[in-house]
DNA sequence: CTGAAAGCGCTTACAG
DNA sequence: CTGAAAGCGCTTACAG
């Protein structure tokens, strides 16, 4: 890779010159300039950027912790995010915290080493440890939550959906159908679903309506068995309940395979409504009612709002009150819910 | 973020000695080393490594384009690289191509000026500009491409899938069930569903079977309405085909939506074979029989196969003969074929 | 217009 | 053991 030094050599010039024609800088005579530009690009010179990163203290890189990228929902934050940072002109160093399990401080020390300036933070897994949380303290960079929350974070700007409302809409809407004995098949290990099963409650409640606690099932890995033997245990009771709310789309996925494995249908037999709005919400037969999140807008909204506590840091403005952005959800009406008979 | 000099002020030591120090160098007393081992930790310090990477003529990070995560086919593809990748200290720069239609020079230049060590390259989803191969040809690092090959990167390393044997083994299956009459909604803009459907068109003719050319439909844009639509067609025609091949599991799904919407039973009415195994598959019902791919492990050993040229060059070894990696595929079986009747 | 020099944050021979 | 100095590749005041 040839260097700034080598292209001043061969010119004839200084590297100041040299550095100067090629920033488009004045200072240089239009003759020498252009004499330089053509050995530059002939010698296919790329200026080092990491120099420009430790001279300016601004490495015009970001963080980014993910989970897994294993539907369309993770994809399209990661899109919107890499949208908007283009834009900005940063661009992401992406570490999973999969491969780090109960040592995140390494993946914040290594952004730390690397100098991002900010950091977009889909939490970890697994309960942060205290090393981690330590780490986090002293991580000195602008940080945006996405998607989940976990205790330790509340400190810091946040991006994500209304969960909490979701879970009402999903139950409101079956309520409105006419079904008054509703099972929910939820997932307390996150954020998010601890907040959707909130407002199916609440919504419950506020209708006046029973929660039959033996239809209540948490499902722990929902990429596993456990929310389709769950399902097929409820769909075989007699009495059983005449609609579910699901933690997501895939969790509504196996009800529907439950279901048709029983013999069953949906909508007819029982009613299900999912979360997510996935892409194969609507490829899928009976198309499934679900919650649409907007993975799109989180991914932009989390990366707008990182880039203006970077800008804010230059600015030297106030210290900021960290935000909380929750993305409106919106009720997709498919064909997995119908009002009771 | 405080420095090596900052730390040694403090210390009364030189920066010289404070790095022998920090970084476990022998020429230091136990006694100031451990002086200064405390001071960085109570100053937070963190070695700039982009100063290292300067020095070092290593950035340790990759660059890894991307067209979209949309599912967990890349999803995973990502999965393994990443942990092959964080397992020797590399990190991935993400730039997606949707960012930069047209323009992909771009992204080389943004890699070659952040001077990444090497690159994992899903190639661009339009076909590549007379600008973009000729800023890869002058890109002076090692390059993997993976999953997908066009014109102007058969001089790369290639990681990916059996695409030619997957096409084959679709059709073998699907003539051992005694099917005859065999549509295919294939994918031409790839140059894995050109190769799937050679495979399709090989065996078909290897077993003196006559592909119907009205039933080969070619599906753009397999996101869209596309192939539902397609698919409609070919259900709906009377003597139509008694099986189809699909591009992919989307396609796939949307053949089972069609069918579903005509009140045709699959497998009964049709039997689809899909392609990619993705998660989905075998959540759906009736489940996919498709044709597994390997993602982790296509992840996995194109990143193994870039480190490796990474560590070819430090050894100065001769320039290397471009190595192609297919990964085999595999045929599962689902519900979504059966006999013909 | 042009060049020499300082400095960004570090490492590594080289003197003392 | 310890420090001063050169150097990685660049930019930017500062002299000429």
């Amino acid at each position: 890779m040839s260097s700034l030094a080598k292209i001043a050599r061969i010119c004839g010039v200084s590297v100041g010159a040299t550095s100067k024609a090629l920033t488009g800088k004045p200072g240089v005579s239009e003759v020498t300039r252009q004499r330089i530009l053509n050995v530059a690009a002939q010698q296919n010179y790329r200026p080092n950027r990491l120099v420009h990163a430790i001279q300016s203290g601004r490495s015009m890189t970001v963080g980014l912790t993910c989970n897994d990228f294993q539907d369309d929902f993770v994809g399209s934050i990661l899109k919107g995010m890499l949208e908007v940072l283009y834009e900005a002109s940063y661009d992401p160093i992406v570490i999973s915290w999969d491969l780090c399990v109960h040592e995140g401080e390494t993946v914040l020390r290594t952004f730390a080493e690397r100098r991002v300036d900010g950091l977009l933070m889909f939490p970890p897994a697994d309960q942060p440890t205290h090393a981690y949380l330590q780490e986090l303290k002293s991580f000195q960079r602008p940080i945006v939550v996405v998607d989940q929350v976990f205790a330790g974070v509340e400190d810091y700007d946040f991006t994500g959906s209304q969960d909490y409302e979701g879970g009402q809409i999903a139950t409101e809407h079956l309520i409105k159908l006419g079904h008054k004995n509703i099972a929910n098949l939820y997932h307390l290990e996150t954020s998010t679903g601890r907040a959707r099963l909130d407002g199916f409650r609440s919504t419950m409640q506020k209708h006046g309506l029973i929660v039959h606690e033996q239809w209540m099932y948490n499902i722990e890995h929902y990429g596993t068995k456990e929310a389709y033997n769950h399902a097929k245990r409820l769909l075989s009771e007699k009495n059983g309940p005449t609609a579910i709310v699901a933690f997501n789309d895939w969790v509504a996925l196996d009800v529907l395979a439950a279901a048709r494995d029983l013999n069953l249908s949906v909508p007819n037999d029982v009613s299900v409504v999912g979360f997510a709005n996935l892409r194969v919400a609507s490829s899928v037969r009976p198309r499934l009612t679900t919650i649409a999140q907007n993975p799109l807008l989180i991914g932009r909204r989390a990366a707008k709002r990182l880039l203006e506590l970077l800008d804010g840091e230059k600015a030297d403005s106030p210290p900021h009150h960290p935000v909380t952005d929750r993305i409106p959800v919106k009720l997709i009406i498919g064909e997995s819910t119908r009002p009771i008979a």
